[in-house]
DNA sequence: GGTAGGATTACG
DNA sequence: GTAATCCTACCT
């Protein structure tokens, strides 16, 4: 039984945001520690952004911070948010075309859970929900700005990478085949313009997924 | 050189 | 609802 899935490649990145974010659910971010610390997240939660979007980081226009999101595809785009905490994007669609995918939630396995220094000490209502949110999984997963313009797409000469992110495994594709898992697309959060666009994907029942969609009524 | 505000979160 | 906390982007 396969429990690893190869790592994503640039072509797979190379694709508008709005496709690579729903396809990333279901994919693995793994954060490897010099020590041989390893934790691995499934993603649960993401959100496309690209240049001709106001909620983009990239509308107006190419900056020091945003050039990473310009460039080639299968990069890490990591900010710096609220003066607190930090958010991890993969950078999609052509070389030229700002644009990129917030990952805004993981689902931590067990044995990764074993292995987060301040343990998990808390309720197990709690503990699927430590990286619940954007900001949750950075901190969680230990990462900040030095991960910023990092290749998270397979890359033969990196020598010790730090974080990289695996497809889909067999089985988790089989269950969502299977329709045993859903997707929900609707509205990204904490936007002041670009609310409207259905750009946020997110795994229909998941703990670990930051906030559900607003119910109607 | 000055400053408004942010793709967040926890707590009241 | 609001504080925490630090850049970034933009203005003078």
């Amino acid at each position: 039984m396969m429990t690893t899935a190869p790592m994503i490649t640039t072509e797979w990145c190379a694709r508008s945001a709005w496709v690579v974010a729903p396809d990333l659910i279901g994919c693995t971010i793994v954060r490897q520690f010099p020590a041989g610390r390893q934790l691995r997240g499934l993603i649960v939660e993401t959100e496309a952004y690209q240049q001709d979007d106001p909620g983009c980081h990239g509308y107006r226009g190419r900056t020091p911070r945003t050039a990473v999101i310009f460039g080639p595809a299968g990069y890490s785009y990591v900010y710096l948010i609220y003066g607190i905490y930090h958010c991890l994007n993969l950078v999609t669609d052509r070389n030229g075309f700002g644009s990129a995918v917030l990952i805004r939630a993981v689902q931590l396995d067990q044995a990764s859970l074993q292995n987060i220094p301040p343990p998990p000490r808390k309720s197990p209502e709690k503990i699927h929900r430590l990286a619940a949110g954007p900001g949750k999984l950075c901190q969680v997963m230990g990462i900040d700005r030095r991960h910023n313009a990092q290749p998270l797409a397979v890359q033969p000469e990196q020598a010790e990478p730090a974080l990289w992110i695996t497809h889909r495994t067999d089985a988790w594709q089989r269950s969502y085949e299977a329709g045993q898992q859903q997707l929900i697309q609707t509205t990204r959060i904490g936007l002041s313009q670009g609310q409207e666009l259905p750009w946020r994907w997110y795994l229909q029942h998941c703990p670990a997924v930051s906030k559900r969609a607003v119910a109607k009524r």
